[in-house]
RNA sequence: GCCUGGAUGGUGGAACUGGUAGACACGCAGGACUUAAAAUCCUGUUCGCCCUAAAGCGAGUGCGGGUUCGAUUCCCGCUCCAGGUACCA
């Protein structure tokens, strides 16, 4: 009666639940139970001293979007999740913490939309963010969130850029050092001896001279030696938005958020002398366990090329020259002309009057060019010819000046040695406009393009005729040093980063001026608070949105910097944060630092590669050379989560004669005997691929009187991969999921899914499945009418080995991320214990265990329910395993004959080879596969395979 | 163009160091239970041939070759897909 009472209880309460005869594995309740037990008893809170080894599981933490979670973004919290669950049972004490990454563009755009402060939709963003990761049973520890918009987290942003201000790179010493140190030795020694990583312009003074400026400008000239500094800098500037975008940001000519027009623009700007680290940040990848194509886009990204510069002289121009950078010094002879890029600064000096008409063409061509659109790239060659000569510096001969726009500005010197028998473009370039092409070595074969091979001898070459590539580099190198025309250089793709933006939701940067000095405010002042405008664009003289701000000035007089920082400036440390977010004298105190040290597992898209990953890297490496932290690499193992797509799907709306739609819509296998439109529908109404008749009118009233022409009865729909969006109703949320499954599902399904590093189309089908396992794993606790039904009898062989098969394996999965195959084996393993009807103790309880990480919840409930106290699994220890439980005494082996399989004979294991080989042959059925041919050989492998090859 | 991944049933995927390809799950088909449906349980499910069936035979991991007793796995050549990057001297 009771049994029946409560089922009938259940279909009152849950008139929506598919399965209302679960009367046994209640998810909601469970769950609600757990997360409130978790919350209420602190049981995720980490200490920051422990016996145990530590260990840092590193998400990387969202922008708050109003969009909310949907069901991809866990996907990586969930892995990470799991194997902080899984380190702490195997006795690590883990930090696994989380955040918001809050200040961003999208609340600044709705605050200009709408006038609402971006602070106070970031705080409505992330409390829904907050309830939707509590949904799913994450063990953070939530007493160390971090917050990049809260001002006791930017101001410990602030004070890093003041640091970074406060400092220069000293290549002697190869780091980073206090500005007062350069200070010092230009009061003692001037610019003598001094090696930084610098501006290009700074000048040269004695010790004297430097006594004898003036403030002014001494700072003026610190400044091109700061790590954190001020110049003048071409940018990306968007006048629709008001402010200067990233690269990534522009596509094709405009702006990747509106589509407005991106122009060039020149503007002093903030920037961070990264191209310090490019060395130290290239060695580092050695020594971090990344995925390859992460580092490889690192690699790519810094683009180092070893070469050498060398100086053309030009008679005409007197004392100046023209530099070029070279990575194939050794085929100088070959040279048959300088190109210069259009922008370089020496082409006006150049042109003679002569060229000056086709030259000022070709420039003006450029620049239309690169405003219209550079993927439009045509491979067709252009150039001009300026008129003028440089001296080859070995030869002296004369080599001609021209400019092409296949040289860009902005990498090495902007000027190029055209060598047109060893680089591909040059050999263009020559052909086009007939100049002499020069073969400079015996193995090159020139039929139509350039052979840049490193291989034979040199010839027409001068000094280096029949010498070996190596040879030649080591002589030219020496020559061009002696006679001051050129030196070994190596040259770098990677740019500094600008470090402004003219946004209004960013960390200010801590800085005013006086008399067009910029200097920092004072550490007691920070943070230096985001003051309140009355609008959140740029003002009427196109001044940044913080201009807005009224009586705004360092102790009332001085004017403030009003751009604010980028996007990734707090997103550049905050791990740290995470060690000790409360501290307050500093941006984590010494002791946590020492015992966290770096992060052990950091995981994440691969979107961030070349922007936050490098940019962390870089400013962990300053923090170090500060002595504030310890590691040279903050982030020892990364794994990258794919991406999940979006799985929309469309029913098919038939048209009449004239192609207008018609009120029938017709199912996908049937489709192509009609003329049709696919129309997207919600996802969420579909069930593997078959439509709810009854929520599409819903769904779509103008077609409430639709009719359907189906196939055996059901409305299939057809489905496409897409990008998971609002407009293509393939969004899912994870709260429906976990209302209607559970979180333990939803955890569990994301990882069945398929390995963590592919992308895949989000795709419910098959949930059912993991569901399924719950309830069946729950079923073992349980007897028909649902009551704890545990036995403590000891278990059998067979239950054991299906315990210490999991027990292997989830050890192994976890430890090498294959969180998909752990999934498998674990129903595998219910599957077994369902058969043999265990319902034993000492094997269930070890299994909560085992499953704890995958599904916090159930296992919680019946860790409880077997009387353990509550709460306590958590931290309960991970079951050792017993490889002897694992042990068979013989094997059904499969025996092929020359490589096919035609039986399974089963066979003790201590066999020797003899006798498995005496067994197999004298085997009555293998003899008709043999068809009487002679046995050359048999292969045995013990516990594998047996095959006989005739 | 270059760099990095990837391609396995109707679907997601498994096979970890060369050793029974398709585990596990979805879907589908059939059956049990039920007045019925849902749920649950059971059976089958790579394809083709043969066939009442059982059994059997053949093919098969994107394509073409190779190494090996044995290849989804290693080697060579190609096709397609995804991500990154692009006159980088």
């Amino acid at each position: 009666m009771d049994v029946i009472s409560s089922i009938a209880q259940k279909i009152v309460i849950s008139p929506s639940l598919p399965y209302t005869v679960a009367m046994d594995y209640h998810h909601r309740a469970i769950e609600r139970k757990w997360q409130q037990f978790w919350a209420d008893n602190r049981t995720f809170r980490v200490s920051n001293a422990s016996d145990k080894p530590k260990y840092y599981v590193l998400d990387m933490f969202p922008y708050p979007s109003g969009a909310g979670l949907h069901v991809g973004h866990p996907l990586g919290y969930i892995a990470s999740d799991i194997f902080a669950r899984y380190k702490r049972l195997k006795g690590f004490n883990v930090l696994h913490p989380m955040g918001y990454d809050s200040f961003g563009l999208p609340a600044e755009q709705y605050a200009i939309q709408t006038g609402q402060h971006p602070a106070i939709t970031t705080e409505a963003n992330i409390a829904r963010y907050r309830e939707q990761l509590d949904n799913i049973g994450f063990s953070f520890d939530w007493e160390r969130e971090v917050r990049t918009s809260d001002p006791l987290f930017y101001k410990w942003t602030q004070w890093i850029f003041m640091q970074l201000f406060n400092a220069w790179y000293d290549k002697s010493r190869d780091c980073a050092v206090p500005i007062d140190k350069l200070v010092a030795h230009f009061e003692t020694h001037g610019t003598q001896n001094v090696h930084a990583v610098c501006d290009e312009d700074t000048h040269f003074f004695t010790a004297d001279e430097w006594k004898a400026f003036t403030d002014g400008e001494k700072q003026r000239e610190l400044l091109k030696y700061r790590l954190a500094y001020l110049r003048e800098s071409t940018v990306n500037w968007c006048a629709a938005l008001g402010t200067v975008l990233a690269n990534d940001e522009v596509v094709n000519g405009v702006s990747e958020r509106g589509g407005y027009p991106v122009e060039q623009k020149k503007m002093m700007q903030w920037s961070m002398r990264i191209t310090a680290y490019a060395e130290r940040l290239l060695k580092g990848l050695e020594t971090i366990d990344w995925p390859e194509p992460l580092v490889e886009m690192q690699r790519n990204w810094i683009g180092k090329s070893v070469g050498a510069s060398v100086r053309f002289a030009v008679p005409a121009l007197g004392d100046r020259s023209i530099e070029v950078f070279t990575t194939r010094v050794d085929t100088i002879y070959g040279v048959n002309a300088l190109v210069l890029a259009p922008e370089h600064e020496l082409v006006g000096a150049l042109t003679t009057g002569e060229q000056k008409a086709e030259v000022d063409a070709y420039i003006a061509q450029t620049k239309k060019k690169s405003e219209l659109d550079r993927m439009a790239d045509v491979k067709a060659v252009s150039g001009a010819f300026t008129g003028s000569y440089a001296a080859h510096p070995l030869t002296g001969k004369d080599v001609p000046i021209w400019i092409a726009d296949y040289v860009l500005a902005g990498y090495g010197t902007g000027a190029v040695m055209a060598v047109p028998s060893g680089d591909q473009r040059d050999y263009l370039f020559s052909s086009h406009f007939g100049l002499p092409i020069i073969p400079i070595s015996d193995a090159q074969q020139l039929d139509g393009q350039a052979d840049p091979t490193k291989e034979g001898r040199y010839i027409n070459s001068d000094l280096i005729n029949g010498m070996t590539y190596a040879e030649a580099v080591d002589t030219l190198i020496t020559k061009l040093e002696s006679i001051g025309a050129g030196k070994a250089m190596i040259n770098y793709r990677m740019r500094d980063a600008i470090f402004g933006r003219q946004r209004y939701w960013g960390e200010p940067v801590p800085v005013y001026f006086e008399g067009g000095i910029p200097r920092l405010i004072d550490e007691q002042d920070l943070p230096l608070l985001l003051p309140e405008v009355d609008k959140y664009l740029p003002t009427e003289t196109g001044e940044p949105p913080l201009g807005r701000a009224k009586d705004w000035k360092y102790h009332g007089t001085f004017d403030y910097e009003l751009s604010t920082m980028p996007g990734w400036a707090g997103s550049s440390w905050y791990w740290y944060r995470y060690m000790d977010a409360q501290h307050t004298e500093a941006f984590a105190s010494k002791e946590a630092i020492g015992y966290w040290k770096d992060v052990d597992l950091y995981i994440g898209g691969s979107e961030h590669a070349t922007g936050h990953l490098l940019y962390s890297r870089f400013w962990n490496k300053f923090l170090k050379d500060m002595g504030y932290v310890m590691e040279e690499e903050p982030f020892k193992k990364l794994i990258n989560q794919g991406m999940i797509q979006g799985r929309s799907n469309f029913v098919y709306r038939v048209l009449d004669g004239e192609g207008k739609g018609t009120n029938t819509f017709v199912s996908h296998g049937l489709k192509d005997d009609y003329r049709t439109i696919a129309l997207h529908v919600d996802v969420n109404i579909v069930s593997n691929d078959v439509l709810n008749l009854d929520e599409f009118r819903k769904f779509r009233p103008d077609f409430a009187d639709a009719e359907f022409i189906l196939e055996n009865g059901k409305y299939v729909c057809g489905h496409e991969v897409e990008k998971m969006s609002k407009s293509k109703y393939n969004v899912v949320n994870p709260d429906d999921i976990i209302e209607q499954y559970g979180a333990d599902t939803l955890r569990m399904y994301e990882m069945f899914l398929g390995p963590l590093e592919q992308s895949k189309p989000w795709n419910t089908n098959g949930i059912e499945g993991v569901y399924k396992f719950l309830r069946k794993f729950w079923k073992l606790f349980h007897d028909a009418a649902g009551n704890l039904a545990v036995s403590d009898e000891a278990p059998s062989k067979a239950e054991l080995k299906a315990l210490h098969k999991i027990i292997k394996k989830v050890e192994e999965d976890v430890e090498r991320f294959s969180f998909n195959t752990s999934v498998s084996s674990f129903m595998i393993c219910v599957n077994e214990l369902t058969d043999l009807k265990c319902n034993k103790r000492a094997i269930l309880q070890e299994l909560c265990v085992v499953l704890q990480p995958y599904a916090p919840h159930i296992t919680e409930e019946l860790w409880e329910l077997l009387g353990n106290a509550s709460g306590t699994l958590s931290y309960a220890s991970y079951p050792a395993f017993n490889p002897s439980y694992l042990v068979e005494s013989e094997f059904a082996y499969p025996v092929s004959v020359n490589g096919k399989t035609r039986m399974n004979l089963t066979l003790p294991l201590d066999l020797a080879q003899s006798e498995v080989e005496k067994a197999v042959l004298e085997n009555e059925d293998l003899q008709r596969y043999l068809e009487g041919k002679p046995v050359k050989k048999v292969i045995y492998v013990k516990g594998r395979i047996v095959n006989v090859v005739v």
